[in-house]
DNA sequence: GACTCTATCTCGGTA
DNA sequence: TACCGAGGTAGAGTC
């Protein structure tokens, strides 16, 4: 990894148009090749950026980088104050716990956290627009197609309304309705929710992680 | 900006659980004190970071980060190879050209470009579920709505389906019709629109910009 | 490769 | 402040 700190600007050429006017800034070159420039705040996201691949041409008081999609960034050095190299090696990666995909493993095993008397039929129930997350049977023998978000925002309720819409072009399902899971849903998305008809719960993903799951529940 | 290269290992806790096993990584330490640790590759994403406002609490071998919300950043350093700071100064900040915001105003300064004979009612017409990008009356004084992007997507078609279903349940608006613009339209985006009875409108932003506002046209 | 969906999304705008 | 929508979204997984 090299970091240089410089006073530069900087001009992107690609999807859209940017300009950086001269400042001193950190300009990142990780192995990958890919390029990052950061300023002194601002959180975590760079200013400016070229993914890999690309292609570093350095002229001394000026970079240019360009990837095959016909993207460009231009750095100007005007003045550099740093300028260092760094092995770093490969990195093992990120365990992380938490995720959407923990949050549809313990609803699927405690179905019955969403609405009593429902019965798991399968996660990631296929269609041929990308799979549910969860389907069920309730007690009345109709299917529930569930969409488990960990923070419910309108595209999830579009996103459950197109399962549905698919679902009830199989006329052998019978009826089929849904219900919209998160551990926050959003005003917005409960309106629309509402609007076409699904039924909006909202979970708990410590008290879910503590529950037994059903099997081991006695009704 | 503090740059601290070490061998080190990582926990966050927090909106989840995440943990970064002992290899050689960057901490980069922002002015505004907000912290990022980077590999060396994998784009601009940092592994784990805690956005400023923050308190950094350094015990020497470890930084404990924490903030108002209740995460947590644990570095434990286990050997550190270099430590740098440097004064950046604020950033004058990035100056963009061709987003949506720009697409939409010059729109709405030329909805001729849409559709002859449109006349502005407002932009960011507000309703309960967001608002619509411009709102035009057409010569026979039905409401038209019009939904803008720079690449015409099926979420767009989507959105702009959500408006007009919401503005037909103001029965005392009349007759109101949908247009999809955007520069690129996707083809199942457009399959998706007519379906919808939308029409389906591509602009040239570069042609748009040389076009002059509406009101200074004769027709 | 194209498509789909998640994200500690980030970031900006606005009510 | 919370909420909402755009993003050069990026990145991962699937088909």
């Amino acid at each position: 990894m090299r970091l240089v700190v410089a006073r530069c600007t900087v001009d992107y050429r690609g999807r859209l148009e940017a300009h950086l006017p001269e400042a001193v800034r950190l300009i990142m070159v990780k192995a990958d090749g890919c390029v990052a420039i950061h300023a002194d705040g601002g959180a975590y996201k760079p200013l400016n950026w070229m993914n890999a691949p690309n292609t570093l041409v350095d002229r001394g008081d000026s970079w240019i980088v360009s990837n095959p999609k016909g993207e460009e960034i231009t750095i100007h050095l005007l003045d550099v104050l740093s300028d260092s190299s760094h092995a770093l090696g490969d990195d093992p990666g990120l365990q992380k716990d938490g995720v959407e995909a923990h949050l549809q493993e313990l609803l699927a095993a405690s179905v019955h956290a969403i609405e009593i008397g429902l019965t798991l039929i399968r996660r990631e129930y296929p269609t041929a627009i990308g799979p549910i997350d969860i389907v069920c049977r309730d007690p009345d023998g109709h299917f529930v197609a569930i969409e488990v978000k960990r923070r419910g925002d309108i595209d999830g309720v579009e996103q459950l309304a197109r399962y549905i819409e698919r679902l009830r072009l199989d006329s052998s399902l019978g009826n089929v309705r849904g219900v919209f899971v998160a551990q926050v849903v959003k005003p917005q998305a409960r309106v629309l929710a509402e609007a076409r008809g699904f039924r909006v719960v909202e979970v708990n993903y410590d008290e879910l992680r503590g529950m037994r799951p059903d099997d081991l529940t006695l009704f």
